[in-house]
DNA sequence: CCAAAAGTGTTACACCTACACCCATGT
DNA sequence: ACATGGGTGTAGGTGTAACACTTTTGG
């Protein structure tokens, strides 16, 4: 057996959280994905732009410190939130070992329009954020990878959304995700055998057509997937990690014998 | 903008591992996944089971502790590693706070048959292991329903095996991570539509049937759903992190426009 | 009445499943 | 020769993609 000492001087350990908002495009209408970022206040990559996160504190848990930064930069509370990855490379932090646990998070879009931003929070579009601090540029590639693979089997998208919707703002949501426009009949049976949909009986006025109805989420029936950590925190909707990697991965059977 | 006060007494960071292997079953004949556990021998549950693990040394990356402790208890090298989850709940640990990384590794199953085993050192059947220290039941749970997962729609299989293999080899091997058999026909024709089998242009011989063709696996198709993160270290064949959670993912289009 | 989005129906196609059947080797 | 697993062929079911079509509102 190896001897097991007590570390006298262990790497730091940080959280931090990319935060997921869909903004709407003022010329062409189409929302698509933003994120905030704070500015470095201090030497390593002073003045640039960074993930929101901080050093852990000995006494909160990793999530909490996760929503905690997400509130305090951004004046929210995520309707989604999900460990990412741990990062912890040797050279990542110039002066010191940092290793940070990164969750990520989806906030309601329209809370997020009228969110903080100061001289040194900034909300950017995700796909042109500049040079970021740290590796703070491939955190965010991951991030955006998981979201868009896991918009692909999981009913997250309600998590941008108010309480109640309609099929067109969820498929709204789909579409600006994926970057790819969506059959409007074939995405309304797939979100209807999907289960998770409950009519609420209104109706949607005031659009220059016909009315359209208005569903809640139902999160009980997700569960059953999202595997073995899905029980843990409850957090008003869903927050559970991954198939993975999950994966994923849920949709098919195989074959049988 | 919140201070950042360099912390005076972090919590600990430790990597953990779980490392499946399969063996094969005496009486049933059938292979099942076993994982090694290491004694404690020390005080936070002395003499109970654990998972092979220790603390993160200042100058390791994450991923070589955790191949690092996989060797020192098992004399083995992993073929396949990837981060699974960071572990920090505030009461995971009696007596101070340990943030573990946790990996999972597949090791080749035949190299593990004579892997080391002494008073410290027990290999389980991974579904039927005992009341282990810490939390980490529920870490090996959540490392079983990522492998099964990930099983499905990634090419991973092969991790279990040498460098050539049959296809009935590749289709036990699945067999005993899904538990419940698949149709021969059916499972050579998927795993050849994957485009990740080479044909050595050898045969089995010494069967008492049939000689079976010899495959070799190509890790050159597969990196392209592996995420922005597999890139990173190529340990052999394929050490990605997760499509997530994804987990996943990848299999079908969807309703496009 | 017209435009436009909501919502329904239908067909074509891809893929998975199940199972029948032939092939090649050791005993 | 024959038993056994290797390997191929094929019909039926399931679900998605594409798109035509009807419905319902505001202007």
């Amino acid at each position: 057996m190896p001897v097991e000492p007590v570390p006298t001087h262990d790497a730091r350990l940080a959280v931090s959280t990319v935060i997921f908002a869909l903004r709407r495009d003022e010329a062409s209408g189409l929302p698509s994905l933003w994120i905030p970022l704070v500015r470095r206040t201090r030497d390593p990559y002073l003045d640039d732009w960074a993930l929101p996160g901080g050093w852990l504190p000995d006494d909160e848990e990793l999530s909490d410190a996760a929503a905690r930064t997400l509130g305090e930069t951004t004046g929210l509370a995520p309707k989604y939130l999900e460990q990412l990855y741990t990062f912890g490379a040797l050279g990542r932090s110039p002066g010191g070992r940092v290793v940070s646990v990164v969750y990520w998070a989806l906030v309601q879009s329209d809370e997020a329009e009228r969110a903080t931003t100061d001289e040194n929070v900034r909300w950017c579009a995700a796909d042109a954020l500049g040079r970021l601090a740290f590796d703070h540029n491939r955190i965010v590639e991951y991030a955006l990878w998981r979201l868009r693979t896991k918009m692909e089997y999981a009913r997250i998208a309600h998590a941008f959304l108010g309480d109640t919707f309609t099929l067109a703002q969820l498929r709204e949501v789909h579409e600006a995700v994926l970057q790819r426009r969506l059959d409007p009949a074939n995405f309304r049976r797939t979100m209807e055998a999907s289960g998770t949909l409950v009519d609420t009986g209104e109706r949607l006025s005031g659009t220059p057509h016909r009315p359209p109805k208005l569903y809640r989420y139902d999160a009980s029936i997700d569960l059953a997937d999202a595997g073995p950590l899905a029980r843990t925190r409850a957090l008003g909707n869903g927050a559970h990690p991954d198939r993975g990697e999950t994966d994923p991965i849920l949709p098919h059977p195989r074959m049988r014998a």
